[in-house]
RNA sequence: GCCGCGGUAGUAUAGCCUGGCCUAGUAUGCGGGCCUGUCAAGCCCGUGACCCGGGUUCAAAUCCCGGCCGCGGCGCCA
């Protein structure tokens, strides 16, 4: 055959999950049936050929004298994953899928050129390294197509919640001339002779989307870390679901909407019965999400934590991974719920930019949202008035000339805002029970891996 | 960055503690053969491995050191 010239039609119109949904229309029609080979069972004059593609598998069935002897022969000889059109009629049969194909031709497109490193079937018997060192074998397993196909369906829900909820998508530049925080975690980029830095987050930038006017905006995209870690929860390079909105009365506002686009990640996912499938697969019967997602002051979690569960906190710190856990576990029980907010961070663990509790100036108004007990957002109001901000920098003992780009942004009217980052891969890690984040993520990068 | 554990055919593992009996076992893949209903197909034959470097020893897959990589935990974070 000639590749590349073109034909009436396309080689594939159909996906395998639909020939097998549409069989009583098209039953004893023919079909042509494209994707992967993904066993092959010779038993001399009878062959069955199993073909996968992204909706599924379907049997195809070739007996002597079904099409041309070299054909005949050549199923026997198909390796695995090579790419093929099988031409058949489409019949009920006694497979799984109720459905095979009586084939009628076959038609090889391309073949491996040599042994498979990782068999797609049983990928994920194989360590996670040598599965992503071999992402393309790896992603044709079913179990690993449906993560993805979860992600997709995330992004997606974040796009229509917000959308709905009157906020404009932004994109902004992920090469920057300053890091957020405090500029160590950052990679440095050569910018036409000078440093520049890849953005750990849009947070600046999403702000001075709600300050330029737009009031109410989202945002998906990379964000780079060149923080060193080596956990189950950490990737050097992920997508954030960022959004930051204007005029709002505090915090509460803002986890309000975070609120309920996680109602409607759940509702997208429950609601879809090709997604709610793929969720049961993996073991997840439902996304609990009570009425009202519980709020606990991380003051009082402290408390919590030690009387219920003997864990004791420095006063005034960050909630360490166990106390994550420990708070996870506390929402269920109490709450029967997969989702707890813990609020009024202190001022020493959060960034310059949190709005600080009025009169309270050690605790401020930023919050996390923990899923299944692992933080996947955080937010806070921000602070919008140009001379606390000023003083705020000052107070973290950081220099506002390297700041001043961002402080200039409040100097010409910003209403009082705030907003959220959500990570991409942590909530569809959680969602799915995940025990490795880079399952999550199609080619991860951490502070090992860059290739592929 | 710190701590712990690990690295054996393409893949997943046994063997390592207690050095020699390892010509390194098993499954699967891969190559060949048989089989007309398989679907974890089956049966027969074959193929293929001790991460790299140094050391100890008569002898190293096995013990020691370093490097690289992997897995997990911590710090930090989404």
């Amino acid at each position: 055959m000639r590749y590349g010239a073109g034909g009436y039609g396309m080689m594939k119109d159909r996906f395998i999950e639909e020939l097998i949904r549409l069989i009583d229309d098209l039953e004893g029609k023919e079909v042509s049936v494209c994707g992967w080979v993904h066993s092959v069972r010779d038993l001399g004059r009878i062959k069955f050929l199993v073909i996968r593609d992204r909706t599924g598998t379907l049997q195809a069935v070739f007996k002597r004298g079904c099409c041309s002897e070299e054909e005949f022969r050549g199923v026997g000889r198909l390796k695995l994953e090579s790419v093929v059109c099988v031409l058949g009629e489409l019949v009920r049969g006694k497979t799984k899928e109720g459905v095979e194909l009586k084939a009628r031709g076959l038609r090889v497109l391309t073949e491996p050129v040599e042994p498979l490193p990782l068999e797609p079937a049983t990928s994920l018997e194989a360590g996670l390294a040598t599965r992503l060192n071999y992402r393309w074998l790896d992603t044709r397993n079913p179990r690993v197509t449906k993560i993805f196909l979860v992600e997709a369906a995330v992004a997606k829900a974040f796009r229509e919640y917000y959308t709905s909820r009157g906020f404009v998508e932004i994109f902004t530049s992920k090469i920057v001339a300053a890091g957020t925080e405090s500029g160590a975690e950052v990679f440095p980029v050569i910018y036409f002779g000078r440093e520049a830095y890849l953005a750990q987050s849009p947070q600046f930038y999403k702000q001075m989307g709600v300050i330029g006017g737009f009031e109410r905006v989202f945002e998906i995209g990379p964000v780079f870390r060149a923080e060193p870690h080596h956990t189950t929860r950490h990737l050097t390079e992920y997508h954030s679901l960022d959004i930051e909105m204007g005029f709002i009365d505090g915090p509460e506002d803002v986890m309000r909407e975070v609120e309920g686009f996680f109602r409607h990640v759940r509702k997208t996912l429950m609601g879809d019965p090709t997604l709610r499938v793929i969720l049961e697969e993996f073991g997840v019967e439902d996304i609990r999400i009570p009425r009202e997602i519980p709020r606990v002051s991380i003051r009082d979690a402290y408390r919590i934590l030690e009387e219920r569960y003997g864990k004791k906190l420095p006063y005034g710190e960050d909630l360490d991974p166990e106390a994550e856990r420990l708070m996870g576990r506390y929402a269920s029980e109490v709450y029967d719920s997969d989702f707890i907010f813990i609020t009024e961070y202190p001022w020493a663990a959060r960034p310059f930019y949190t709005m600080r509790l009025e009169g309270d100036p050690q605790w401020t108004t930023g919050f996390d949202l923990l899923y299944r007990g692992l933080e996947v957002v955080t937010g806070s109001q921000r602070e919008h008035r140009y001379e606390v901000l000023l003083d705020n920098i000052k107070d973290k003992g950081l220099d506002p000339e390297a700041f001043k780009f961002y402080l200039d942004f409040f100097k010409h009217g910003a209403p009082p805002h705030g907003g959220a980052g959500m990570g991409l891969e942590r909530i569809v890690m959680q969602t799915l029970r995940l025990k490795n984040i880079r399952e999550a993520r199609l080619l991860p990068r951490d502070p090992e891996r860059l290739l592929p």
